[in-house]
DNA sequence: GAAAGTACTTTCCAAAAAGAAAGTGCTTTC
DNA sequence: GAAAGCACTTTCTTTTTGGAAAGTACTTTC
């Protein structure tokens, strides 16, 4: 169960960053994982069924497979209730939380290259 | 050319925040661009067979896709000598370097996550 | 008792990403 | 003139990823 922390190995001084930021990096990538991510610290707790409805277009399988690496890397807790039928409620570890500074740096350089991009491709057909 | 600016779409007021994230998290997504990033931030300027060399296992044409693509994101620049055979060089453009508090952020969870992975592990461990 | 809902897992398949190897065209060095 | 270096591109194969559909198991509602 705990093969999928994926740590990168790298001898040299210099490397350590690079490790580091590919270490972020995998913990992110994938399709759902940050809106999965922004679901859980808009709503809060979250069960399956409510995070599926709020992440548009992902599959059963997707997202019970992203949920399990947040779980495992500590970012998400699972909380089973002993109810009949079993409840299973998602959330956001404090641990989970301390990523949002970086979440916040890449949104704010998205929007800023987003405005960039555009605004270049409006300058090309104002010059065509 | 310009396909390769990968921008998503969505609609709603807060998604905007999660689409600023897709974005920058595609622009630095796959497993060479950081590493490429960081060599040339490091060294400066850098030719086609240098960063061939500084970035360790990758092909020739990973590396070009590559660039490409950081290219068509005004990341990197390309700047063909007219000697024989050819020169070619290759820099972070000033815009670039915009990413690096991108970058440092998340090196710096990234170390501290490791530090956290290691010690749990270090933990269970000695339980045993 | 049939349908629908919760929380998944399993299987199967298609598409995308990535790597290895060879090729191109030109030049300098031995 | 053979070998090697630069800067790639092309082709082919393998691996990875992602999604659709169905299945499991249990329960409440009509």
């Amino acid at each position: 169960m705990s093969k999928k922390v994926i740590i990168h190995e790298k001898s040299d001084l210099c490397k350590g960053r690079l490790r580091s930021v590919h270490d972020t990096l995998d913990l992110l990538s994938g399709k759902w994982k940050i809106s999965i991510i922004s679901s859980l610290s808009f709503n809060g707790k979250r069960r399956f069924m409510e995070l599926q409805r709020d992440v548009e277009g992902i599959g059963a399988k997707m997202l019970s497979k992203e949920l399990k690496e947040l779980e495992i890397n500590e970012l998400v807790i699972r909380t089973v209730y002993d109810t009949k039928p079993v409840t299973v409620e998602y959330a956001l570890t404090s641990y989970g939380k301390t990523l949002q500074s970086v979440i916040h740096e890449m949104s704010k350089w998205g929007a800023q290259h987003r405005k960039r991009i555009v605004k270049q491709a409006h300058d090309k057909s104002k010059a065509a």
